[in-house]
RNA sequence: GGUCCGAUAGCUCAACUGGAUAGAGCAGCUGCCUUCUAAGCAGCAGGUUCGGGGUUCGAGUCCCUGUCGGAUCACCA
């Protein structure tokens, strides 16, 4: 029984008998907890059929309910809100319901199909506290609209080319002496990022000598030895030099080795990778079409452009006068690719931080030029910035949290934490190793995914390290609380028989309001899917777990005498911890059997 | 300067998209472990929702205006 709807149903059937006429929409929402009942009807705008005032609106189809329906008891009216109290039997049987559903929160399949795209770094440098945010939510949107019925493909594009690769190369070549990450001992990434910085320390070292020499910062800039070393790199790249694809093709194996180390401890996958380097041709080819079809249009000195005045947005450059391709470019070819490998798909979401709000809307405004029909289905998933108590993060000015070592503090503090509790009592080596991860890991995420994606946020690391309160091991501690009922359940003998609940005659409120709880799941489900937003089912399942302890902390399961309450409690309870790990499931965090 | 986004308790965030007396967590203060896990629960305190107008039965939410963050407007990515 959905009882929302059977509720809206019973409505318009009463408003139908009272007035002679339905509403054209109900507006139903939870009871404000100081009231008694589960669902209230706003009745101020049913004053247009009624012909009466709100009050006496309220009271009439309350009366009429109690009279008629099955499923509502009694009612009480407040200004024109109409509080309904449902009947026990209505509790139960949605329980019944949600608890002989094996699949609670999985939709079956819609047959639509859906590409998301996250993470997208450079290959220049380590993934920090800004791409775990990007890889996190791209991540758990694709688990969001898995969980509505779509089939998802998470991809991402790697920035594998241009003068940023460029520059860690000329820095290793001039003074890299041969260093490999197995030499040294450095992951990959983060030899080819210690470059990066080489490079620009050079760089500002060789700056000042030219400036001293009387060169303007602007000639200065670009004639430093080391930044024409790397402009040439660039150059020599482009016409194919073998040694120069050699030296690429390293440095960059170098880094995908230390990422694929870095997702693997994040918890994040791809099912198809897209480079640069083999999209960015595309492009070119596009615009040259787009050009003779005349979309877009030449300047005198040879570089092409898009005009998109009549948008409101300025001119855009596509291809540079010397022919060579810019990021717009490669994005087109990207785009287009794509849907040329996934004929099905409906949509893109790209989940990119907000400052490239107005890249996307100009590319998505291209595409549709080039007379793509899907091209108003890509979506821009744009994220805000993370910033530290200390400002914004820079990475020049080394000021940024390193993803690598910010997941080992985090896993390390959750060990602390863990151990000074003496919780690893029954574990062994290996599962309590288990449990600093789930633990230090799960408190990282639900910290980073639990603010509204479109929101700035900051990044505290002593609130994110926390584990009590709105945090995610509060939520698998609430799991593992579950288990140890469970657990004690089979010990008992006891299976849960949805038919036996159904003998229950009285619930506790606590109750009620838990069965009301999980009952939203799915709603969350599709609200998190249209908003692109794993925040609301942080926020959910914080819900669950807080109500579910409020149940566990007031009513002592195992005292029960009757069998039928005995089920209830326990086939609540089993439900909450299947919630519960569906949710975090979807927001990317295990969860735990014991903590 | 143009465009876009944001401003809610000391701090970090919510608020069912216009509904009732704006809710949580952290920090502070009180209680509760011989029972199924106290990483918990119950309670106290904390607010002119940035200022000013407007729209209506009703505004944190919509409109106008001002103030203060921020982003963006490259032949960078």
């Amino acid at each position: 029984m959905n009882i929302d709807l059977t509720l809206r149903e019973a409505i318009q059937q009463q408003l139908q008998n009272l007035f002679g006429k339905q509403a054209e929409q109900l507006q139903i929402q939870p009871t404000n907890p100081e009231f008694e009942g589960s669902h209230t009807l706003v009745c101020f705008s049913l004053t247009k059929i009624s012909g009466k005032n709100p009050e006496d609106t309220a009271k009439l189809i309350g009366e009429a309910l109690v009279q008629q329906n099955s499923i509502v008891a009694g009612f009480n009216v407040v200004k024109g809100f109409l509080n309904l109290i449902l009947k026990d039997n209505a509790w139960l049987q949605v329980l019944q319901q949600l608890a002989s559903k094996t699949h609670y929160g999985q939709l079956p399949k819609n047959g639509k199909e859906i590409m998301i795209e996250y993470s997208s770094p450079n290959t220049n440098k380590p993934l920090h506290l800004g791409h775990l945010r990007n890889n996190f939510l791209g991540w758990s949107v694709a688990e969001i609209y898995k969980a509505n019925g779509y089939k998802v493909h998470k991809v991402q594009i790697i920035n594998d080319r241009g003068i940023h690769i460029c520059k860690s190369m000329a820095a290793w070549k001039l003074y890299g002496n041969g260093e490999t990450p197995k030499t040294s001992g450095i992951k990959g990434d983060h030899l080819v990022g210690k470059y990066y910085v080489v490079f620009d320390k050079q760089h500002k070292t060789e700056m000042q000598a030219l400036i001293s020499k009387g060169l303007t910062e602007e000639e200065a800039q670009k004639q430093t030895p080391i930044m024409r070393e790397a402009i040439d790199m660039l150059r020599k790249w482009e016409y194919r030099d073998p040694d120069t694809l050699q030296l690429w093709k390293t440095m960059n194996s170098w880094v995908y080795a230390g990422f694929d180390e870095t997702y693997k401890k994040m918890g994040v996958d791809f099912d198809k990778l897209y480079y640069e380097s083999n999209t960015f041709l595309l492009g070119k080819e596009q615009v040259i079409t787009g050009l003779e079809k005349g979309v877009f249009f030449k300047k005198e000195d040879g570089s092409v452009w898009v005009d998109l005045t009549s948008d409101g947005l300025d001119q855009k450059v596509l291809l540079r006068s010397d022919g060579t391709s810019v990021y717009m470019t490669q994005d087109i070819g990207t785009a287009i690719l794509r849907f040329h490998d996934f004929p099905n798909i409906e949509g893109q979401v790209y989940t990119v931080g907000n400052e490239q709000e107005y890249h996307f809307k100009v590319l998505f405004l291209i595409l549709q030029k080039l007379g793509y029909a899907w091209a108003k289905q890509c979506y821009h998933l744009s994220y805000g910035m993370v910033d530290l108590p200390t400002g914004k993060m820079k990475s020049r000015e080394g000021t940024v949290v390193d993803a690598d070592d910010l997941i080992a503090e985090m896993v390390a503090e959750a060990k602390t934490q863990t151990l000074e509790l003496g919780k690893t009592d029954e574990l062994s080596q290996e599962e309590a190793e288990q449990l600093f991860q789930m633990i230090g890991l799960g408190a990282l995420k639900f910290f980073l995914l639990k603010v509204d994606p479109k929101k700035r946020m900051l990044f505290d690391p002593n609130e994110s390290i926390q584990l009590q309160g709105f945090t995610g091991p509060f939520i698998q501690y609430t799991h593992a609380r579950i288990q140890a009922i469970l657990r004690k359940a089979n010990q008992l003998g006891i299976e849960i028989n949805t038919t036996k609940i159904g003998e229950v005659t009285q619930l506790e409120p606590i109750e009620k309001t838990l069965i009301f709880v999980l009952s939203n799941f799915e709603n969350k489900l599709a609200e998190a899917a249209k908003d692109y937003s794993p925040a609301i089912i942080a926020n959910y399942v914080y819900e669950v777990a807080k109500t579910y302890n409020q149940f566990y902390q007031t009513i002592s399961i195992f005292q029960e005498t009757d069998p039928a309450k005995l089920q209830l409690r326990i086939g609540l309870s089993k439900l909450v911890a299947h919630v519960i790990k569906k949710s975090m499931h979807i927001l990317g965090i295990q969860v735990p059997e014991r903590m």
